[in-house]
DNA sequence: TGCAAGGCTTGCAGTCTCTGCAAGAGTTGC
DNA sequence: GCAACTCTTGCAGAGACTGCAAGCCTTGCA
């Protein structure tokens, strides 16, 4: 059974989605200059007052739903075994990550040719976030027992999101199995490039 | 002697400069919602409109003067032999952007802190180029000979990126010379984290 | 010195993103 | 069927940014 306060927060999801398609239809369609506020929402049948109530911003609407918030990642981060090796850790969090991932990956093709067109609309819609994340990676990295050195740890913060990054649109683009694409990404830096 | 075109560039690249510090120091002392372009331009006693003249964006007065453009850098790729193996090309290259940042870190204290404070201010007002650099580095890297996957390919571009910024970052931090930082980067890339 | 060409600065008007507020409509719990 | 709550919307306003055209200033040259 579904309590109405899931319900809500289910259809309110799917609203965010369904919004989101009709954003990057005409971004696609008509080009990004085109898909002003007024445009989506009017294509979406709601007020431009109420766009916002559903996203922070223009580009929100633009780039993929996100799979986790940061404090779902620093929360992995931090439920991992104390004397885990931190790079053990990492890879951990980053395949629990790009999994998690899949089940929204049900209809992103005009996400991905958005994407290819406009490399830096996901760059800087997730900005704030991306920031923020690493910044308390970085922290915790080197709150870790066995940390070596500064430069170290910010090379396994970049690392570890580099991979889960780059296995990820890897994936995309070649259809291979995200897990394994993720394994060999931290094999080849656990073992160098 | 100057030619009067030199002139020109030199005077618009002062005048930026200065902009660029009174910006930061307003967002600094008051916050960066305190920093408008109106209040900015005020207190650097130029109109609005010819703040815009300088500047692509507000948050391009807010960021570190880049020490190179797309283009410079993809100039620099292409300049090495071609038989050189890609990680070394990459790591030559990144050593000499960082290097030719120096001269820019003269006053930069303030733009530390500031970018300490928003950390996601960099990232949003470099998005595009960064992205652009990026998809054009690493479709230099599959065309070299000896390419390894696709895989293989975005995590050398990632990782050099990476590398480069965290380098700068900790010499930023601690002081200690960015040539030896980054050296030690690409090895740790190299023979593994 | 004086003038023509080209660059720089500025104001203006307009578009677009985004926010706070408060009113109204729809839902839920009892 | 009423009270509390949530959701949507309009409105007004701040702030970023752009194209255009007028005026100013510098530079090159006679």
């Amino acid at each position: 059974m579904e309590s109405p306060q899931e319900r809500r927060e289910r259809r309110r999801a799917e609203k965010r989605q369904a919004v989101r398609r009709v954003a990057v239809r005409i971004a696609l369609d008509d080009g990004l200059e085109a898909a002003t506020v007024e445009a989506i929402s009017a294509a979406a049948d709601i007020s431009p007052r109420t766009f916002f109530n559903y996203f922070g911003s223009k580009e929100d609407a633009l780039v993929m739903e996100p799979a986790w918030r940061p404090e779902d990642l620093m929360e992995l981060l931090r439920r991992r075994p104390e004397d885990e090796p931190v790079f053990r850790s990492l890879q951990a969090v980053m395949k629990e990550v790009g999994v998690r991932s899949l089940p929204l990956w049900a209809d992103m093709q005009p996400f991905m040719e958005l994407q290819n067109r406009h490399p830096e609309l996901a760059v800087r819609a997730r900005a704030a976030d991306q920031a923020k994340v690493m910044e308390m990676t970085l922290a915790l990295v080197r709150s870790r027992p066995g940390a070596r050195g500064g430069l170290h740890a910010r090379l396994l913060v970049v690392g570890s999101f580099g991979a889960m990054i780059s296995a990820v649109q890897e994936s995309l683009e070649t259809g291979e199995p995200v897990e394994e694409l993720l394994d060999q990404a931290f094999a080849l830096l656990e073992q160098g490039l």
